[in-house]
RNA sequence: GCCCGGAUGGUGAAAUCGGUAAACACUGCGGACUUAAAAUCCGCCGCCGCAAGGCUUACGGGUUCAAGUCCCGUUCCGGGCACCA
């Protein structure tokens, strides 16, 4: 028996998952007599190793995923692989190894690493999405789309590296260079496939109301994406001409929201694509300059917004549709091609960038837009001249007129002259698909030199991607693959050359929720079991997917639906967003200008109490800073020296005559650090679970995480603390078997607890009990965990002290362990499992029902309110819990602390909030 | 730059509908046990003050009997911005 007081997880944790293997305790079906719960954490990434991140986002799924399980529902826990990705390629590059095996010996290696967390998943659902027969359903979906035209090929723009002949990603773009090459990149257009989102960006948008389950914020965010507004198409005629021909028949299409101000044009902005830009450029090599250079640059809409607004004038002008004035043309860089009509009208008095841009090329600027009395003045751009809360001005015939009305009556005229309409625009762009990458599914496209662009047909599916290509920085292997490339038009049956653009892998991650909830095999995307599960009654992940990830899934889901595949059209009913596990990052600077990001796990930080800054080196092996000592602080100057073993550090600060702080590096391998971020594979700062469940246990380092912060919140990762939990789950390994030893030989053969009246000490230790049981089941319902984590260990705080002898006793100590063993099961289920069998509650913790707590035992007779005056806390009154209003208050008024604070005066009002606190004000 | 969040003791945090700010932990300090150490157990721990008491939820205003919580403005930190996933 003394060894097994001892609590060792180790043990304790082999045994309890084998036996979840043995029974196959997760693996479910569809079952029509049980409500069923769907319970889906995001799928990982396989980067190499899990890290904290992950192992929050899935023992936040695991607990609820278990929890409802005890509470009766049919749960599916699936979980696998979001496979393909630059990550692979990235690792190719640099240790030549095919992304392939790459991918697959990590996936090997982290799903290890879950199982030894013991989550309850079904795992004969796994899948991957680099598995021929996972993609294949992607080529096929993709084939029906472009069937029925949501899909559909056009021309994107992408970052080019001139040197390495490649298109590179925006996180390879840094500061505008390619990141192995540090060549300026430049934008360029190539052809690629679109998914036609937007004809769905109305459904999308409404759907949003229907999604109660999800968070305001993230329902905020995509309807912000997604960015419906309404204005008005109207067009500025010319008479410019190329060759004889005019240019766009005449016309210059803008779109803006603000149609009240189109009286205040001053100017328009084409981009530098557009066709009058071209035109002009011909007779103007300064205006070609411009545009070459307007070529150049980032694609991100970050540094589209960032950058300094630049133009030039084209010596073009267009007729003004209302006024008949003329308005000149201008190239600016910040407008782009691909948005709406590639051209902006400029109204400087009321938009800020405009505003910007006509102070810098001394444009006129006329208000046209009055608020109240308010003074306008060029001087500086006040937020009020973008206000849509004003009248109009100098203006002619709209003078007077408020937003609504002046858009109305500029929208009509423009009619009725044919050069514009009210219309509605959408900031949700089309979703392009094509990478030209290798890891990645193949789009299953053939192009033949007389057929054009052929699809493959079904049974030729699936294109499969040759798994031995070592990707090597210059562009997509399978351009030199003519196993890959080399095959027959399947319309002529001439020679033809395979499509090498891959699938975004958003595409993978937007529909293997529907996967996990079919059988795997059936010649079928998805079968009817789909409709059994789905839709996802919980969704887990990070905050970061909000926008993308869901918005690709929620539009997949309406296409499965319209081609007949399910029947739902939403695929997460609830979502709980996960906050990030954020982690420092370190960099050194390597000599090409590009960055070694380098793992917090291999560093040391040194606060310098004399600058306050924090350094941070390499830690290699030996360094001490238990040893640091102001060996010096003679004058102005002091001197800390840290000394390490090796060697291999030494600097030391300085405070010099001005008073003026610095450090001196002698040596050292000092890296930068960089903020803090979410753990990732990029910045290196992902923090291995596997040092901490050696240590102390996967349960430790379940409970540890659950109660160290909200699930909502994001979390500055540090273990500090971490030995808390474990001491926490000693003691109730501990407790349980005083439980099983000293306290249950004290309970009869027959039960007295029931219908007895229990002595004072005993009643309140079990009325506490069942009240923190009662706020465990109420936070578990608003999903916050870390306070359920909190309430077990007040429960077994409450035990440890609780009265425990004789026959009673041990009964209600019985009854409130069980009750904290299954309240713990679903953070903790090891440690949760191995005592609720030993000490003999059941077989299997998993068949438990939850605990609910009983009125019986809440009952109390007397409760204490706080008391205040004039709202500041004075002392406390105790009465009968059911006390009516004008007892408390003469309770209240009689309390020595109110005769004191209330210094003579009479009481003007008495607040009395019921069973929380009485308030005199006077 | 735009959109969305966040900020509470030395630290992680809690405070359910506007009603006792700092629960539960970590660290630290003091003590018990021990030949000693580890483990364990007990006590203390927001700031000022001898005390009575006063002050305190990033900063500045406001609403209210009462504000961490609601409103207005600001700063800093994090996420997203369409090819990281």
């Amino acid at each position: 028996m003394q060894d097994k007081q001892q609590y060792k997880p180790a043990d304790i944790e082999r045994a309890a998952q084998q036996h979840w293997d043995a029974t196959h305790a997760f693996r479910v079906q569809a079952d029509a007599s049980k409500p069923k719960y769907y319970c889906l954490s995001m799928f990982p990434y396989p980067s190499g190793k899990l890290h904290m991140g992950h192992v929050r986002n899935y023992t936040i799924g695991d607990v609820l995923s278990r929890f409802h399980k005890m509470k009766g529902f049919n749960v599916l826990q699936p979980m696998g692989w979001d496979a393909f990705g630059l990550p692979a390629e990235n690792a190719a590059i640099k240790n030549k190894v095919p992304p392939a095996k790459w991918t697959y010996d990590n996936i090997a290696y982290m799903k290890q690493q879950l199982k030894s967390l013991g989550f309850a998943i079904d795992w004969s659902r796994e899948l991957a999405t680099c598995t021929p027969e996972y993609y294949k359903w992607n080529q096929w979906l993709f084939l029906r789309m472009l069937e029925k035209g949501i899909a559909e090929r056009k021309t994107q723009v992408v970052n080019w590296d001139p040197v390495d002949q490649t298109v590179l990603a925006n996180e390879q773009v840094i500061d505008g260079r390619g990141w192995r090459t540090g060549a300026l990149v430049e934008k360029r257009e190539i052809p690629g496939y679109y998914l036609k989102i937007t004809d769905y960006a109305d459904e999308l948008l409404s759907d949003l109301d229907e999604l109660q389950g999800w968070p305001e914020r993230v329902k905020l965010m995509q309807a912000n994406w997604i960015g419906k507004s309404t204005g008005v198409r109207f067009a500025f005629k010319h008479d410019i001409a190329d060759d004889g021909q005019l240019i766009s028949d005449g016309k210059l299409w803008v779109f803006t929201t603000r149609a009240d101000t189109i009286m205040g044009v001053t100017f328009c902005a084409v981009a530098a694509e557009h066709p009058l830009a071209l035109h002009a450029a011909r007779s103007n090599p300064e205006l070609a300059a411009f545009i070459e250079k307007c070529k150049h640059g980032s694609v991100m809409e970050a540094d589209m917004a960032t950058m300094e607004k630049e133009g030039l004038p084209t010596g073009l002008f267009v007729t003004h549709p209302l006024t008949g004035k003329q308005v000149e043309v201008w190239v600016g860089n910040y407008v782009l091609m691909s948005y709406g009509d590639g051209a902006v009208m400029g109204v400087p008095a009321h938009d800020e960038r405009d505003f910007a841009f006509a102070k810098k090329y001394a444009l006129p600027i006329e208000q046209v837009v009055a608020l109240g009395d308010k003074p306008y003045s060029l001087d500086a751009w006040q937020e009020w001249y973008g206000s849509k809360d004003g009248v109009c001005i100098n203006s002619g015939k709209y003078d007077g007129l408020g937003y609504e009305a002046a858009v109305d009556a500029i929208a009509a005229d423009l009619a009725a002259q044919g050069v514009g309409e009210k219309k509605v625009q959408w900031r949700l762009r089309d979703w392009g698909i094509s990478r030209q990458r290798y890891w990645g599914c193949p789009i299953p496209i053939i192009h033949c030199d007389s057929c054009g662009s052929v699809p493959v047909p079904d049974d030729q599916l699936p294109v499969v991607l040759p798994e031995d290509c070592v990707p090597d920085g210059s562009g997509n292997p399978l351009n030199k693959r003519d196993d890959f490339l080399a095959c027959a038009c399947p319309s002529c049956g001439k020679p033809a050359r395979r499509e090498t653009d891959t699938m975004d892998t958003f595409v993978d991650s937007s529909w293997y929720y529907a996967r996990y909830a079919t059988k795997f095999g059936a010649d079928k995307m998805v079968d009817d079991e789909t409709n059994y599960w789905m839709t996802v009654d919980q969704y887990i992940g990070g905050i970061e997917h909000a926008i993308l990830h869901l918005l690709y899934s929620r539009f997949w889901t309406k296409v499965m639906r319209d081609v007949g595949l399910v029947k739902y059209s939403e695929p997460f009913a609830n979502l709980l967003t996960q906050g990030m596990v954020l982690a420092p990052t370190y960099f050194v600077d390597k000599e090409d200008g590009s960055k070694d990001w380098i793992n917090p796990s291999s560093i040391t930080e040194y606060t310098s109490p004399v600058t306050g800054q924090t350094y941070a080196w390499i830690k290699d092996g030996g360094l001490d800073f238990s040893e640091t000592t102001l060996v010096e602080g003679r004058g102005n100057t002091s001197k800390v020296r840290i000394s390490g073993t090796n060697g291999a550090l030494n600097w030391f600060e300085e405070t010099d005559k001005q008073g003026k702080k610095s450090l001196v590096i002698v040596s050292g391998n000092q890296v930068q650090i960089s903020g803090m971020e979410k753990m990732s594979k990029s910045k290196n700062n992902g923090v291995d679970p596997e040092a901490l469940i050696a240590t102390y246990g996967a349960d430790t380092c379940r409970f540890f995480i659950i109660f160290t912060a909200h699930p909502e919140q994001s979390l500055e990762w540090s273990d500090a603390g971490v030995e808390g939990a474990y001491r926490f789950l000693r003691r109730v390994w501990g407790f349980g078997h005083v439980l099983a030893t000293e306290i249950r030989p004290q309970i009869g053969a027959e039960r007295q607890l029931a219908g007895a009246k229990l002595p004072e000490a005993l009643a309140g230790f079990r009325r506490e009990i069942h009240l923190l049981l009662k706020q465990a089941n109420y936070d578990l319902g608003k999903q916050q965990f870390n306070t359920v984590a909190s309430a077990t260990m007040k429960m077994l705080n409450a035990l440890e002290k609780a009265p425990r002898d004789g026959a009673l006793a041990a009964e209600v100590i019985e009854e409130c362990f069980g009750i904290l063993l299954r309240v713990l099961s679903p953070l903790t289920p090891h440690i949760s499992h191995a005592l609720w069998r030993e000490l003999g509650y059941g077989d299997d913790i998993l068949q438990a029902a939850w605990p609910e707590p009983l009125e019986a035992a809440l009952a109390q007779d007397e409760i204490e309110l706080m008391l205040q005056v004039n709202g500041k806390l004075r002392g406390a009154v105790r009465v009968a819990a059911d006390a009516p209003k004008d007892a408390i208050e003469a309770a209240a008024l009689a309390h020595e602390m109110a005769a004191k604070f209330m210094e003579g005066k009479p009481a003007k009002k008495v607040v009395v909030v019921p069973g929380r606190l009485v308030n005199i004000v006077c």
